[in-house]
DNA sequence: CTTGACCGGGG
DNA sequence: GTGTACGGTCAAG
């Protein structure tokens, strides 16, 4: 048989000594299985000094290798070796190809190799087999393949067959994935309700009767979690997702499975989650379905664009869907389930989370799915890798089809010794006059550090060569860049942002909204991530292909023209405002009228290949100042004309500032881009007012820090510390992982001993939240006016005392 | 200034 | 399982 089909997720089994891939496909609304069997697990040895290529080849051959290089340990053959030509380093060179069984025979096989005198080293010794499948076959998750074969039987498949033949010159046809979203809900340690969503299908189950048509009602854990096992596999998705579910929501499915003694056995195959342990973190991992936790994503790949500083679900979806989720504390969250009221409230909260995770994966799942056609890992792990490690797997695509040998991965130790070298020098900025400016003009290089890349071809390939005809040389440095031929990083960057042109051109025949045009944008943002992630990646002290040299020089460059650009405009007599790296501010009341010739200008004289672009006009900015009264770099707020603001550096989204600090702040913010600093300090005055009043409600004095171990066992003291030791006596409940949500409560002693949990607050500490929460964000803005701490708190008193005089 | 502990997301 | 990988902040030393 012949199917076109994609591939969503893959793994591999051992049976005697003998390895298969089985590639979990959709094809329309057909769940594929295909088994391939004819491929096995390699890796490579280069010859040392003492030896060539094939006596290493007949020393390997001629060798019994043997587990732990025991007599009477397991055998590890050695099925076949090869010699081939590979582009090492900077020259070429000849590698013995080795091959073996299984998969699991390569690390110990290496070792062995390694050891012998014949070798200088091993290569690509560790790349995961499946993923060394994907790559050698050509196989990119999520773009379309024809499997040739014979069909067999499958339970829980529409299809399967054994693989003969790959093809993935194919013509890319649409393919839909079902997705569910699901959450839990959690109290004293057990699992209370969880909720499921899918386009068509909803349900929250619940330990309790609740007065929902969507609630079902489950009798224990036990019930709660084979329904949830149930239901899962009757809905038969594609894709399975939620929230911080490897680090919550399965994790805590795990610790119930066990004590019920129930198999969650959620994926395509019948087998159970299992969890994938990846360093710091763990991977719930189904079979043919996938997992696909959001949250890694965001924050590895999502996170540098975005404005919120915090992560939770709250925040994420407000930014990138603009809603937000229902309104219900924790506590009374707790409260409703300990006394059983409200429940419909509850179960509402439940779905709700469902839904956000959901909407969410709408806008994400795509942007997963492109980075994984374009990088060629599957979608369970694009979403958790991080920018580094994706960069890498496409690195090591393009490293094979171009026959180079990839670099090993450093040890421990040589990434701390590339640590220990210390920052180089990073972007430009230029020290702004602190205060407010007006009619300002924004200018930014588009892809800065990746086109400097390509317009002097740095690479670790074209570094210092010995023989070179033509080099681009930095004397400040001891180093150059052959211009000869393409490097290998200029030449992906090259090929990416041209790719990336096309689609955007693409995309302007298409009508906006589409889902054709979304298509392509989420494929042009794929490659613009790809393409920004080069730099930082050679300049990563864990990559394989490091170069501290290509980091430094791409810098370099890059503030070179940001500095050129700088002249350009005083050249010209433009003042400018301020500047970060790859954007320069100016201002003038002129300024829309002279741009373009500034434009002009600065692209003239650039490589092709870059261009200083405009971004936007803002009718007013605000920058601060430092200790010492100098501009403040990397701290600042715009408005434009239609009155919304862009800030930069304030700490108004942290959460541990409590609410009416980072209200005031913005609000503050707001009336001095108004032109309005009188009415800037009255706000201040007002807030210090109302807070020492007692004015205040007590939600805006929370401040939030998470416990990670139970209370007791901290040695330090601190607020959230002691309010949990204090509600502990109380008889509550504090588990570890509880975010304490405190309040500093009013009376004698020191801080800490005044910490209340928000629910045990009475009363608040006036003097605390002047001084160490509204003052000083507020300063961060007002002292640029010249304005105080004691001027602002004096004024405040003062006006209070005026009232009741 | 360096070192080490803590924290994130979730409930 | 061709396992074992973060990065920033802050208090203490």
């Amino acid at each position: 048989m012949e199917i076109e089909t994609q591939v969503l997720d893959i793994d591999y089994r051992t049976e005697n000594d003998e390895v298969y891939l089985r590639l979990f496909c959709k094809s329309g609304d057909s769940n594929v299985i295909g088994y391939d069997r004819d491929f096995r697990p390699y890796f490579y040895a280069l010859p040392s000094e003492e030896a060539d290529a094939e006596e290493l080849e007949d020393e390997i051959e001629g060798q019994e290798f043997k587990e732990d290089g025991e007599d009477d340990g397991d055998y590890l053959p050695v099925e076949e070796t090869e010699i081939v030509e590979r582009e090492v380093g900077q020259e070429q060179r000849k590698a013995v190809k080795i091959y073996t069984t299984v998969p699991a025979n390569v690390p110990k096989l290496k070792n062995q190799v390694w050891d012998l005198p014949e070798t200088e080293r091993c290569r690509e010794f560790d790349i995961p087999f499946y993923r060394r499948y994907l790559i050698d076959e050509g196989i990119r998750p999520g773009k379309t393949v024809r499997l040739e074969g014979e069909e067999v039987e499958a339970e829980e498949f529409d299809r399967a067959l054994n693989i003969d033949e790959v093809d993935t010159e194919v013509e890319e046809r649409d393919q839909e994935y079902s997705t569910m979203a699901f959450d839990l809900e959690v109290y004293q340690e057990r699992i209370i309700m969880t909720s499921m969503k899918s386009e068509g299908f909803q349900k929250v189950l619940s330990l309790s009767e609740v007065d929902r048509s969507f609630v079902e009602h489950v009798e224990d854990e036990e019930e709660l979690l084979n329904r949830f096992v149930e239901i899962i596999r009757e809905e038969d998705v594609d894709i399975l997702t939620g929230y911080n579910t490897d680090e919550f929501d399965f994790s805590m499915l795990r610790d119930a499975a066990e004590r019920n003694n129930v198999t969650l056995a959620l994926g395509r195959d019948g087998e159970r989650m299992k969890f994938n342990r990846r360093g710091r973190f763990s991977a719930a991992r189904l079979k043919g379905r996938a997992h696909l936790d959001l949250y890694p994503f965001v924050d590895h790949v999502l996170s540098p664009g975005m404005d919120a500083e915090n992560l939770d679900l709250d925040s994420v979806a407000e930014e990138l869907l603009g809603e937000k989720k229902d309104e219900m504390t924790w506590e009374e969250m707790k409260d409703s389930w300990k006394n059983q009221e409200d429940l419909e409230k509850f179960a509402d909260y439940c779905l709700k989370d469902s839904e956000l995770a959901l909407k969410l994966s709408d806008e994400i799942v795509p942007q997963i799915m492109e980075l994984s056609k374009l990088v060629g890992t599957i979608p369970f792990d694009t979403c958790r890798l991080t920018y580094g490690q994706l960069t890498e797997n496409f690195l090591l695509r393009e490293a094979y089809s171009r026959e180079i040998l990839a670099p090993n991965r450093p040890s421990q130790q040589k990434r701390q010794d590339r640590r220990q070298e210390g920052a180089y020098a990073g972007g430009f900025v230029y020290t702004p006059e602190s205060g407010l400016h007006e009619n300002i003009a924004l200018f930014d290089f588009r892809s800065l550090y990746p086109t400097v890349m390509v317009a002097h071809n740095i690479s670790p390939d074209t570094l210092n060569l010995d023989e070179c005809s033509e080099r681009f040389t930095l004397e400040e440095f001891d180093y150059d860049f052959c211009q000869d031929e393409q490097g290998f990083f200029p030449e992906l960057i090259e090929g990416l942002v041209e790719e990336r042109y096309e689609l955007k051109s693409e995309m302007k025949e298409k009508d906006e909204g589409t889902a054709e045009y979304q298509s392509l944008y989420n494929r042009q943002q794929a490659e613009k991530i790809l393409a920004n992630s080069f730099y930082g990646y050679l300049g990563y002290n864990g990559a394989r292909w490091y170069s501290r040299e290509s980091a430094e020089a791409t810098t370099f460059m890059g503030r070179k023209y940001i500095e050129d650009t700088i002249d350009t405009a005083e050249e010209l007599g433009l003042e400018v405002v301020y500047g970060d790296t790859d954007s320069v501010f100016l201002k003038g009341e002129d300024i829309r009228e002279r741009m373009d010739g500034f434009l002009d200008e600065v692209n003239d004289d650039l490589p092709e290949f870059m261009e200083l672009e405009f971004e936007g006009f803002f009718s007013r900015g605000l920058f601060t100042s430092t200790e010492s009264g100098e501009g403040a770099k990397k701290k600042y707020a715009l408005i434009d004309e239609d009155g919304s603001m862009k800030i930069t550096g304030f700490e108004q989204v942290r959460r541990d500032w409590s609410p009416i600090a980072k209200d005031t702040q913005k609000k503050v913010l707001r009336a001095v881009l108004e032109n309005d600093v009188d009415k800037a300090v009255e706000i201040v005055e007002d807030t210090i007012d109302r807070l020492q009043d007692g004015e205040v409600p007590i939600e805006k004095l929370k401040i939030y820090t998470t416990l990670t171990k139970p209370p007791e066992e901290y040695g330090s003291t601190a607020p959230h510390v002691e309010a949990a030791k204090k509600a502990k006596k109380r008889g509550d409940e504090i588990p570890p992982e509880t975010t304490i949500t405190y309040v500093i409560t009013s009376g004698g002693g020191s801080i800490s001993s005044r910490a209340r949990l928000l629910k045990y607050a009475d009363s608040y500490d006036s003097e605390y939240y002047v001084d160490n929460q509204v003052l000083p964000v507020a300063l961060r803005v007002l002292k640029v006016f010249g304005y105080t701490e004691d001027q602002l708190k004096g004024k405040g008193k003062q006006s209070g005392l005026d009232r009741f005089s």
